[in-house]
RNA sequence: GGAGGGGUGGGCGAGUGGCUAAAACCAGCAGACUGUAAAUCUGCCGCCUGAAAUGGCUACGCAGGUUCGAAUCCUGCCCCCUCCA
């Protein structure tokens, strides 16, 4: 019962939640699902309702009445006639749900009045997702050693995977046949599917670039597979995910200029042809900006993509190696460009300080490994940087992680139990150690919404960046040159 | 009592005259990881000195010996394993 009435006090003080619900209609719905609550349900139903109401009242603008009481009686609410006709007295929504998210997919919540930063919602059929937004990658349609469930209660509400990984394995029609990426993989929320582009840069010396496509020599069993934007466009229809990417060339760095020309510009005729071949209505179709780190390649792409028209914007080919302040330049020259009101998608970064760089610069959406993989390698993400659990020092420190952190992980099990886990290789500490990062960068997101709403991101910024401690950039350079020299020897 | 095999760095285990402070693997110590071919990769790992190169010392059961040079060859001793009695 204790946890019930917890429930009921976040769902009212919990800020990032009452503040996309500012109107008395939602207010109502809101307190009459916490009666439902009290009439006293089950934790599990409490979750299911809580889950469902928010969904409801975030998403009333798109629904109409019916669809709003299919839903709430779903989740085994009895429907009040009232409570409903007061929400829509305002205007209930008009044509189908998918044909009114392809419309108004984002908006803009607040905006920072010292920054670039903004707050959204993107809008989508399986759910909101609040802006900016942290992005866990699940490849093979699964988050590395997590559960959909685990993912939820670290605060996800969207996930990543991978177009080129699913069509080798199971394939594209294997996951149709079982209803869908979000039925196969048990996510009933936001799913965005990336491309296939990045492998181009990852499993380079697998596959070859024409102007038609990619020709890929499968990882698994060295067959030859051709990848056309339309042949990416078709895969990623049968998957079924509600954010899709058109197929790009992610360039490495360095990069000579003249193949980054060469790459980007292909990549543009690539979003052409994605656009055309693209049919479900239900899914968003981003753009793709490429150039390397080249202002003017940069620029060109921007414009030419901003002139197709897409419903989102994705920046790619950086965090392939290149300097932070690189990264940076690049990212201002995109933004500048990018249209205010389209949601925009960092692929593949980052780390908890190019979260804050990205989103002063306006990004809304960031995906990327980093913090499960080096989870799975035994470092973990701290207010002060990176704690490297397998370390001696930790032996008989019972202490949590991170002292305040409310994750599973810290909730329950203390350093020494954790590095005892990793040193003896039980898959546990594996599981633990991505709960606790994924929590820390979802949660780290979250703050940085907040902050923007209430009007202090910067300085939220500055104190964040003021103790935590990034791996210098010298390190990062000697471990690339250690690793290329090994591979060379080789 | 007899015959045979063997004793190598924290473990296991290569090495049979100089290229050996001694392979590989494990353990240990430290670092990295950015749209995941990643529960992966890299470095260190006898002692002392040094940032490092290097230098010094000790070392292949123990004690002697042969040799310019020995983990490696010879002699004696100790210990372990297998088989026979």
């Amino acid at each position: 019962m204790e946890n019930i009435h917890s429930a009921i006090e976040r769902l009212y003080q919990d800020e990032t939640l009452t503040a996309d619900v500012d109107d008395a209609a939602a207010k109502v719905l809101l307190h009459w699902g916490a009666e439902q609550i009290k009439a006293g349900r089950t934790e599990e139903e409490v979750r299911q309702v809580i889950r469902t109401l928010n969904r409801v009242i975030s998403r009333r603008a798109f629904l109409s009445p019916a669809e709003a009481r299919a839903r709430l009686e779903a989740a085994g609410l009895p429907v009040d006639e009232a409570v409903l006709s007061g929400l829509w007295a305002e205007a209930p929504a008009e044509g189908t749900l998918a044909e009114r998210l392809v419309r108004a997919p984002f908006e803009i919540v607040a905006e920072d009045p010292h920054s670039a930063a903004r707050a959204g919602i993107l809008h989508t059929l399986h759910g909101d997702v609040p802006t900016p937004a942290f992005i866990p990658v699940g490849t093979q349609a699964t988050v590395k050693t997590v559960s959909p469930d685990e993912l939820r209660e670290a605060g996800a509400t969207i996930v990543l995977a991978n177009t080129y990984h699913l069509y080798l394995r199971p394939g594209a029609d294997v996951i149709a046949e079982l209803g869908g990426l979000h039925r196969f993989m048990g996510w009933d929320g936001p799913i965005l599917t990336d491309s296939g582009g990045f492998q181009v840069f990852s499993l380079a010396a697998n596959r070859q670039v024409a102007e038609e496509g990619v020709t890929f020599r499968s990882h698994i069993d060295g067959s030859l597979h051709l990848f056309t934007p339309e042949k990416v466009i078709e895969v990623q229809e049968k998957l079924g995910a509600d954010i899709v990417m058109p197929l790009d060339e992610c360039t490495p760095y360095p990069c000579p200029r003249d193949y980054a020309e060469e790459a980007h510009r292909r990549t543009l005729r690539w979003a052409e042809r994605s656009r055309k071949a693209h049919r479900r209505p239900d899914q968003a179709l981003f753009g793709i900006v490429q150039g390397s780190v080249y202002p003017d390649l940069r620029q060109e792409s921007v414009e030419a993509l901003v002139a197709m028209d897409f419903p989102g914007y994705a920046i790619g080919g950086l965090s392939v190696g290149e300097p932070k302040e690189v990264m940076h330049a690049v990212l201002e020259v995109c933004l500048s460009s990018l249209p205010r009101e389209k949601p925009r998608h960092l692929l593949g970064v980052g780390s908890p300080e190019d979260f804050f760089e990205g989103v002063a610069r306006g990004m809304d959406m960031f995906d990327c490994v980093l913090a499960t993989r080096i989870a799975r390698h035994g470092s973990l993400l701290v207010r002060e940087g990176r704690l490297n659990i397998h370390n001696a020092s930790y032996t008989r420190d019972p202490r949590p992680i991170e002292e305040g952190c409310t994750c599973y992980t810290c909730r329950h099990f203390s350093r020494a139990y954790l590095r005892h886990l990793f040193q003896s290789q039980e898959i546990l500490g594996l599981r633990l150690a991505t709960l606790h990062n994924l929590h820390f960068l979802l949660r780290l997101l979250e703050d940085i919404r907040r902050s923007i709403l209430n009007g202090t991101f910067l300085a939220f910024k500055e104190e964040f960046l003021s103790t935590f401690r990034p791996v210098p950039e010298e390190v990062r350079q000697n471990e690339a040159a250690h690793r290329r020299r090994a591979r060379l020897r080789s």
